[in-house]
Formats: structure tokens, sequence, C-alpha cells
DNA sequence: ATTTTAACAGAATAATTTTCTTTAATAATT
DNA sequence: AATTATTAAAGAAAATTATTCTGTTAAAAT
């Protein structure tokens, strides 16, 4: 896979997750470095693809989306070209920001983020069962939510 | 609430969400302003709360943890006290990455990050199980993943 | 033992962030 | 309607950071 991860390298992976606007001055210092070699090490964690991008994490609820749910959707058919029409249709509705094929009691697990339960009603009516070859689908809503990150723990690896 | 966004915010929240590494000069650019307001509007952003963070957003796959399951759980009490503790205890186990109560099927839906199968069993067998009043748990565990991302189509609000 | 390579330190430069002052436009008050 | 506050923006200056470059050291390879 052309590059292994060193403790440095991951120390700089856990400080980036975290906060990705934290200065290559700081992370050295933190590591007891000076600054060329941790910008270099970051230059080539974005180019080895390790890092995927950087982001700005927003407050959904205060925007205006107070709205989390998971779907669990079985296909009645499951032709390969189905399930690849269907990922692409899927991918155009913009409520959904997760789309995982599964194994298990479903085919595909969504997660959305909507305004509130009517417009969460609208997209499953509207949108939804739309979609053919639909067989069951099944809502969770969300409640509360104790833990939302991407963070990961790096300590393990 | 304190504040309401107007079309430069939210223009400017969609830019930084994409890629928060892009400066404020190039964000002034394409919105054909000057940066000492962009940076104004963005630190108001982050002090308002309507971006919460910055973070890098890694390749977990790179990294080794090419597993994603998700956990639907039942409890068999719901005592409030109890519920608090289940969600202490999720919250220090570092595969679980998102923990939310949730109304339908299920009372809790974990999304956990593992590096394989055998440590996704592992977590059932060495940590899930030994919870008390644990009712009915079911996994689904990723085959492929079609979208997965934080963003927000901003369009819509 | 010699050469090569990779990682780091330190300094210099380029670019960006951040602060400050001034101006214009909008809203509020009398 | 005139005046006064407020707010948002522009522009310039200062401070900090990112980025590049050169030289050095240590480890690995030959």
């Amino acid at each position: 896979m052309g590059y292994a991860l060193d403790s440095i390298d991951t120390k700089i992976l856990a400080m980036l997750q975290n906060n990705s606007n934290r200065t290559t001055k700081s992370i050295a210092e933190a590591l007891g470095m000076t600054t060329s070699p941790v910008f270099e090490r970051i230059k080539k964690l974005e180019k080895e693809g390790y890092i995927k991008k950087y982001v700005a994490v927003l407050d959904n609820k205060k925007i205006g989306l107070k709205l989390t749910v998971f779907i669990g959707i079985t296909l009645q058919g499951h032709t390969r070209s189905y399930l690849e029409k269907f990922v692409k249709e899927i991918n155009n509705f913009p409520e959904i920001i997760e789309c995982h094929r599964v194994s298990g009691n479903f085919d595909y697990l969504l997660k959305l983020v909507v305004e509130d339960i009517e417009a969460y009603e609208t997209f499953i009516i509207s949108k939804l069962t739309l979609l053919p070859y639909l067989g069951n689908v099944q809502s969770l809503i969300t409640l509360s939510t104790g833990k939302e990150t991407n963070e990961i723990d790096l300590s393990r690896i």
C-alpha cells in the first residue's frame, strides 16, 4: 500500500481530526519538533489519501434541520443493474447524507437530515416511495443523539 | 435565537463545509467581496455556533478500519436512570462513533467502525453483551457505501 | 567503508489571518 | 424630514502562519 504510518503520523492525524485549524506550529510544539517536518508529513498524509478532506462541521439544528432519520430498506429485486440505479437515484436526494448497502435484515440503510417530521413525510411520499422495486421500508426517527462524530480513535491502530 | 443567516452566510457555510481550508480570500473573491467582511462573518458563524468545529476527514479503510457496522438495540427496561447509564457506557467504547436514541423497531441505533469482522465479533462478545438489560440486538454489516458525508445541502434553507 | 536516502532543523520568503480605521448605507429616533 | 445610531463593508497595516529552500544528521543500503 506504499506507506506505513508511524506514531508521529497517527498523532498528527489525531490532532487534525479533532481540530483541523490547529497550526502546524502548535502541532510541532506538541510533538517536540519544528514546523518543517510536521508540514511535510501533513502534505504527505494528504497526498497519500489518509486525509481525504478538511471540512467545517455545522450545527444542523441551528440551521433548521432538526430531524435525523435512519431508513432501512429492502428491495424486491436484486439485479445488479437495478441496485446501481437505486444508489444513483438516492444520491440525487439532497436529504440523504449516507447510503450503505448492508447485510442483515435490510438491503440498504439510509441516513437523512430534514427540517422536521413534515419534511420527512414529504420525502417518503413524494420521493422515496416513487422508486420502483421497493420492498419493506422501516424508519427509525432519532429522538436524541448521545454521540455523533467522525473522529476515529487512533490509539488502537 | 439571536441571529438570522442571510444568503451570503449560507454560501460561506456551503464553501467551508466542502473545504474548510479554503482561504477567506478565495471565498471573498467567489462572493465579490473583500476579505474583512468575510472574515468577520466566519468568526460570527463560529461564535454563534453555526460552525461547531473544523475537522480532517480520514480514510478509515486506509487506516485499517475496514468495517462499518450499524447495530439496532432494544432494551428490556426503560427507566430513565438506566437509559442514561447505557449511553454513558456506550460513550466509553472507542469503536462507537454514533449513538442515537430512536423510535421505531429499536431503542438505540449505533454506528461503529472496526478493523474487520473479527474485531466486530470481539466487540459484541466482550463489550456489548456485557451490558445489562440488553434485549434484542440486530446488526447491519456494511457491504459497500454509496454515500457517506456530513455535508448538508444548504440550498434548501 | 562508502554511498544513498530520508527526516529533521533552521532560516528566509510568500501568503494568509487578524486588527484597525474609515466610509457608505440602512434603520431608528426625534 | 432631519438627525442620530447601527451595521456592513472596504482598504490598509500588522501579526502570524504556511511554504520553500538549504544544510545537517542519522539511518539504511550497497
